[in-house]
DNA sequence: TACAATGCTGAGTAGTTTAGTCGTGAATCG
DNA sequence: CGATTCACGACTAAACTACTCAGCATTGTA
C-alpha cells in the first residue's frame, strides 16, 4: 500500500520550485542537491510533470524549470496521479470501472475510503505543503535560538 | 497503491467461513473452489490467519478451518493488517514512526488519510461483509425471477 | 495397524515493479 | 564553436507478487 517514491520525490521538487518561484529557470542540479533526491532519477520526474503541464523547461546556460501556474492552482492529487497512475487500493475500485457494477467482497468499503482520500487530496495544494514547510523551518529556527 | 491479493483473498476466505460458521470445519478446496481462489496459495494465506489466532484448524478426515470468534467481533482491519502488514501509505506515517517527530513534505496530509482510513477499516467487521453479499445475491435472484 | 484424508511448511520460480544509472543527442547562450 | 543545460531511451539490480510443488505431520476410519 505504499506510495512510490516518484510522487514523494515529485511532490519535494514541486515544493522547491514553488518556493523559487518568479527567479527565473531552476536547475535540475539544484533541485536534487537541495532536496536530496538522485539527480537522474529526478530526470524522469521532471519530464512526466512537463508532459502533463505542471512544469515548463528552458534548455542552455541559465535554463531549468518552472511552475507553468500558481502553486495555489496545483492540487496534490493532480500531482500524484500525473506520477503514479491511478491511487485507487483495488483495481475494481478505480473510476474507470464504477459503472453500476458490483463492488464485491470487501471492495465497497475501499471506494469510500478512495473517495474520501482523493477529496483530501484534492483540497490541498502545492502552496499550502511549501507555507507548512516554512512554518516547520521557523520552529526548528526558534528552538535553535532558546 | 494496490491492496495485493492477500488481503483481498484472505478476507474472502473469512466471509467463506463466517457463512459455514457453526457446520464443523471447512475444508481448503471448498474455500478455494467456492471462492474461485488458488488452492496452493490459499494455504499460505489461511496459515497466516491460523497463527494471528483468526482461525483454528484440525487435520485428518473431516478437518478444516473455522473462525476462532464470531464473525461480528473480526474487524476487516485486523484482518487485513494480519496478511498485508501496514496499510500506511508511506513509511514516515506508520504508527510506530509518530513519535513527535517531523512528518515532512506531504506526509502530514497522509498521516490524517491513514487514520481516517484505518477508523473505516476498524468499523467494518467479516459479520457486515457476510451481510452485504447476501443482500447482494437477494438483489440478484430477485432480478432473475423478474 | 494400515491408509487415506487433511493440514503444515519451506523451497523454488516466473513475471512484474521499483528505483534507479548511463550514454547520447538536442537546444541554447555567449 | 564550446560549454551548459534539458530530453529521451536503453539498460539493470534488487525486491516483490503470486503463485506451485514436494514432502512431512496429524488424525479418523476400517
Amino acid at each position: 500500500m505504499l506510495l512510490s517514491t516518484k510522487g514523494d520525490y515529485g511532490v519535494r521538487a514541486l515544493i522547491d520550485l514553488a518556493k523559487h518561484a518568479g527567479e527565473g529557470p531552476v536547475q535540475r542540479s539544484d533541485i536534487a542537491r537541495r532536496r536530496q533526491l538522485p539527480e537522474s532519477y529526478l530526470d524522469h520526474l521532471l519530464a512526466q510533470l512537463r508532459r502533463d503541464g505542471f512544469v515548463r523547461s528552458t534548455r542552455g546556460p541559465g535554463g531549468g524549470h518552472e511552475l507553468t501556474r500558481p502553486a495555489e492552482e496545483i492540487t496534490l492529487l493532480s500531482v500524484l496521479e500525473c506520477l503514479e497512475g491511478s491511487l485507487a487500493p483495488m483495481v475494481c475500485v478505480a473510476d474507470a470501472n464504477r459503472g453500476g457494477e458490483s463492488l464485491c467482497g470487501q471492495s465497497w468499503v475501499w471506494a469510500e475510503i478512495y473517495d474520501d482520500m482523493r477529496a483530501r487530496l484534492a483540497a490541498v495544494t502545492i502552496a499550502e505543503l511549501v507555507e507548512h514547510e516554512r512554518q516547520h523551518e521557523r520552529a526548528i529556527a526558534a528552538n535553535y535560538s532558546i
